[in-house]
DNA sequence: CATGAATGAGATTTCATTCAT
DNA sequence: GATGAATGAAATCTCATTCAT
C-alpha cells in the first residue's frame, strides 16, 4: 500500500527509532562503539529484534547516529553563522557548544572501526562537507574581521576542535565542564589574532581533511 | 639465590616480555585496548600461551603497558626539567614530545575500560603522581619566569595536554604530524603570558585530577 | 502481565531447558561434572549458546541439576512415607530406589567441585533440609515400630545411603544392578533391629550433617 | 654405563619420584585425577620438567600411584590373613583399614578416565588379581568358620568395600572418621552369619569383577 | 638432571544475527 | 510489528607437553 521506500514510519515505529538512536548515542559516547547490541536495545526499552528490524546491523546503527549528530552540528553552525554578531563570535560559540558534539567527532575521528564505516557513507560525507564549508566560511570571515590569526585554516580549526571537544571521561576530573571550558578558552586565546608566534608548515585547509 | 619474588626473568623470557609490551603498545595505540590477544601475541612473535604466562589476563597487560609508558613520560619530564634552559622551554618541549606519549593518555583517560583497570593500580598511581609533581614544578617555575600565564595550574596543562596529545587517527589527515605540531603550537600561544582573556573558574591544580 | 521475574518460559524455551537438564543429568552421572559444555549441548540437541542463555555458566547448570534431583528424592520420600505400610518399608524402598538418586549424592557429596558450588545455594539447602526431615521422621517411626536398630540416627542412614547408593561404574561389573541390590540388602540387614553389635560413638543425627 | 632399564635410580632421583607419588596420591584423593600437572609438581616440590622426566604423561603417573596403592592393600591383606586370629577378624580389620585404601578404589572404580587407563595395565591387573585372591581366601575361610553369611562372595565384599570405603568429603560431616567407622560396622553386622534375609541373585565372585 | 618458559590445542564464554512465537 | 530464544563463529583463557637454558 505504501511501498514507497521513503514512507514515513508509523508513529510508534518512529518513536522506537528515536529511542534507539538516543540510547545508542548515549552508550556509544560513554562506552565506545563496541557495546553489545542487546545492551543498546535494553537501554532503548525495546527487544533486539526491534533494533535489528530498524537497523540491519551495527554499522547501520553507527551510521544513523553519526548522521543524526552531524546534522545537529550543521544546524548549530548555520544558526550561529547567521545569529552571532561576528564570525569570530560564531566560531567561539561553536567551539563552546562543541561539548555537545563530541560524539560525532568521537565516532568520526577516533574509532578506527567507526571511521571505516563512516568514510564511505554518502550521507555522512555530505554532512561533513557541509559542516566544513560553514567553518571555512566562518574562518575566512573572522580573519577578515581581524580577530582570527591569519595563519590558520578551516582544517586547523577542525582538528583543534576535534581534539578539544572530546569530553574527558568525567570520572577523571572533579569538574569536567569547567575543565573543558578552560581548555577551550585557552585554545581560543591561542587562535586570536595578535602577537603570535609563527606556526610550523602551512595552514591546513578543509581539503586537507580526508 | 633466586627465591626472591622479584627474581629477574631468564634472558629469553625477558626478551619475550619486552616484545609483548612493545607489540601491545603499538597495537593498543592504533586499535584501542580491545584487540584480540591472539593478534598481540602474533605481533610479538610468541604464542598466546606465552602472553598469558606473562600477563594473566588482558587487564594485566594493559597495566603493564601503561606503567611502561608513564615511566617514559616521567623520564622525559625529569630530563627536560633539568636540561632545558627555562621551565617554559621544558614545558613546551614536553608538550611537543607529547606525541610520543599519546598512548598513556589514551589508556589512562580515554577508554572507559582501560580507566577502570588502571585507576586502582598502585604502580600506575605512583607514576601519575610523580608526573604531575614534575609538571606542577614546571608550571610554577614558568610562571615565576613570567612566560606562562598566571591563571592556569598543573591540572589545566595536564588536561590540555591529554586533549591535544592524542594521535588523531592517521587516516583522517594527510599530514598528521604537522597537524599535531600546529595544534600544540596554537595551544602554547594560548598558554603564553601576555594580553590574555580571563579564564572561567579557577586554576585546576594537580589535586583536582582524581 | 509478564513483568513478573518468574515469568514462565515460552513453551519451546521450557522444552529446551528440560532437555538440557535431562542431558546434563545423564552425562554428569556417567562422566562427572567436568564434561565439556559443548557435549552437554549436543546431547540436549541445542547449541552451546542456548545452554549458556539458560544457565550462565557450568555452576548454574550443576545447581539446576542438583535442585531437580533433590526435588525428586523429596517426592519419593514423601510418597513412600505415606504409602508404604510401615516406616521400615518406606525406608527400605527408599534405599532400593536409591539407584535413581545416586546423582544428587554424587553431585552433593562426591565431587569437591560440585560440593563447593552447591553448599551455598539456598534452594539446594532447603531441599536437603526437607529430605533429611523426612528421613529423620522415618527413622524415628521405624525405631518405634521396633524394626530399625535403636543406635542409629538419620545421619547414619544418610551417610550409609550416600555410600551405597553410588552407581558403581558400570564398566567394572558384569551386573551392576544386581550388585547394587545386594549391597543394599546387606546394608539393610545391618540396620535391622535384632542381635546387633554395638556401634562406635553415638548416633549421627541430621544436625551432624553440615 | 648403566643402560639396564631396571637400574635403580640415583638417590635424589628416587627421592623425587617418591615425593611426586606422595603428592599425586594426596591430590588425586582430594581433587580427583584431573588436577593440573603443574599443581602436582608444585606440591611435590619439583618442576614440571622433572615430573615429566619421571612419568612420561599423566596416565603413567596415575598408573604409578595405583600400583603403589594396590601394593599397600595387598600387603595389608596378606599380613592380616596371617596375623589375625580368624579370617573373619582379618576381613573386619581389612575393612576398617579401608579408609587408608580409599584412593586405590577411587582411582580404580570411580573415575571413568582412570579406569580406562588402569584396565590395560598388566602391573595393576596383577595386583588386583592378587588382592582379590586374598579376599576370596578370607571369604571362604570366614564362611567355613561360620562367621560370614554363606550367600556372599568375594565380589560382594569387594563391591561393598569399594562403596563403603570411600572417604566422604570431610567437609560434609562434623566427624568423618566416626561416620566411616559406623558405616563399616553396620555393614559388618549385615555381613555377619545369623538370621539373615536372603539376598537377590547369586553370590558375586571374584570372576564377576571385570 | 632439574627447571621453568614456550607452545598450541581445546575448553569456556560472549555476542551478532536470524527466526519462531 | 515486536519479542526474546536459538545459533554458531570468534574471543578468552587453561593446561598438557616439549624444549631451551
Amino acid at each position: 500500500m505504501s511501498a514507497d521506500p521513503e514512507t514515513p514510519l508509523r508513529a510508534d515505529a518512529q518513536r522506537n527509532r528515536d529511542q534507539i538512536i538516543a540510547a545508542a548515542r548515549a552508550i556509544f559516547a560513554s562506552h565506545g562503539p563496541e557495546v553489545p547490541m542487546e545492551e543498546i536495545a535494553r537501554a532503548a526499552g525495546v527487544g533486539v529484534g526491534t533494533l535489528y528490524r530498524r537497523f540491519p546491523d551495527r554499522d547501520a546503527l553507527i551510521r544513523a547516529v553519526a548522521v543524526d549528530n552531524f546534522a545537529g552540528v550543521l544546524d548549530d553552525a548555520k544558526r550561529l553563522s547567521v545569529e552571532a554578531p561576528t564570525a569570530w563570535d560564531a566560531l567561539v560559540q561553536l567551539l563552546y557548544q562543541g561539548a555537545e558534539l563530541q560524539l560525532s567527532m568521537q565516532l568520526a575521528m577516533l574509532s578506527q572501526r567507526a571511521h571505516e564505516i563512516l568514510k564511505n557513507d554518502p550521507e555522512v560525507a555530505r554532512l561533513r562537507e557541509a559542516v566544513l564549508l560553514e567553518v571555512d566560511d566562518l574562518v575566512l570571515r573572522a580573519q577578515a574581521e581581524g580577530s582570527l590569526r591569519k595563519d590558520v585554516g578551516a582544517g586547523d580549526v577542525a582538528v583543534l576542535f576535534a581534539r578539544i571537544v572530546r569530553q574527558l571521561p568525567a570520572h577523571r576530573l572533579k569538574m569536567p565542564e569547567l575543565a573543558t571550558a578552560r581548555s577551550i578558552a585557552i585554545m581560543i586565546d591561542g587562535l586570536r589574532a595578535g602577537p603570535v608566534t609563527p606556526l610550523p608548515g602551512r595552514p591546513i585547509g578543509k581539503e586537507d581533511l580526508l
